[in-house]
DNA sequence: GGTACTGAGAGAAGAGTAAC
DNA sequence: GTTACTCTTCTCTCAGTACC
């Protein structure tokens, strides 16, 4: 037995002026989520153990199947999705200072710790050859299983910022490799995202299945992305929506939906997501 | 009073650095 | 280039607090 909260996208609700929004702040972009009710009935349902939850209000046991183990899994990869865009946001602008490298396997690789591994003595050797230099990385399974890895460089000096395709080569000396300049785009974390994302709500049934299948490659406690030291992480700022208005200068968001949560088709939350291009 | 939010703690894994 | 060590960061979970 399995109990669901269903959501669905719906068209963007109206926000009064005086509802708090969590508002992230980005040379691009500002992000704000609005949540309508603070309180609803989702907690009655209360987690006991690593496979398992009691409905407080009958006091029914409820355990996850391995399909619900999956959407567990799929819920923290959609929240590092959102960390990863917003820092991606923060951090890279689409400058010349900036690329975007993947490192391949020319064999099958299927252990995640190796090629964890196998990076970090990468950007040991990467980083005594270009001191200046922070990251973003993404570890991604191919649908055959064999892990990749997706690199986002920037140059702290915000000077031109060039590779040579033959040193990365050698540097790597795994297989073949690839360097991009950013593609400019006001939103790069979400053009950037929407490659790795697997919960998206894509209808087409192939794509969705292997999608899923790829997240089954990823150990638990599995790290999503990593960053070096240098790479600013967004902190959020609270605010009232007409101060939120204010600042984006009574603009239309750029991007917006509401999701709304349903309990037996009984709407309980609803919440809000805007994003405004920063025009400050 | 009930419930969502937030922060903290534990454990695991990664980053950075120094020494060899 | 490798290894060992420390510190930091991330995931996962829970409990206290603030809010409705």
């Amino acid at each position: 037995m399995s109990k669901e909260f269903q959501t669905k996208k719906v068209p963007t609700a109206v926000i009064p002026d005086d509802k708090l929004s969590k508002v992230y702040l980005s040379p691009n972009i500002i992000e704000a989520v609005t949540v309508d009710k603070r309180s609803c009935n989702i907690r009655k349902f209360k987690r006991v153990g690593k496979n398992a939850c009691v409905n407080m209000s009958t006091g029914e046991y409820i355990e996850f199947s391995k399909n619900e183990n999956l959407q567990s899994k799929q819920a923290h990869f959609k929240k590092a999705a959102n960390d990863l865009r917003r820092i991606i946001n923060l951090n890279f602008i689409g400058d010349c200072s900036e690329k975007f490298i993947t490192l391949t396997y020319c064999n099958r690789m299927e252990d995640y710790n190796n090629a964890s591994e196998d990076f970090k003595k990468f950007w040991s050797l990467f980083k005594y050859r270009y001191p200046n230099c922070e990251y973003i990385r993404i570890l991604e399974p191919q649908e055959s299983g064999s892990w990749h890895i997706h690199v986002l460089i920037k140059d702290k000096t915000k000077k031109n910022f060039y590779v040579k395709h033959e040193v990365l080569s050698s540097l790597w000396g795994h297989g073949k490799v690839w360097i991009k300049n950013l593609p400019f785009s006001e939103n790069f974390g979400a053009y950037f995202c929407a490659q790795f994302n697997s919960t998206d709500n894509s209808n087409e049934e192939s794509k969705a299945i292997q999608k899923g299948k790829r997240i089954d490659y990823y150990p638990s406690n599995f790290k999503f992305y990593t960053c070096s030291k240098g790479i600013e992480k967004p902190k959020p700022i609270v605010m009232s929506h007409g101060e939120l208005k204010r600042l984006v200068n009574y603009q239309e968001p750029c991007y917006a939906y509401t999701n709304t949560i349903a309990d037996n088709d009984v709407v309980v939350n609803s919440i809000t997501f805007e994003q405004y291009l920063n025009a400050v």
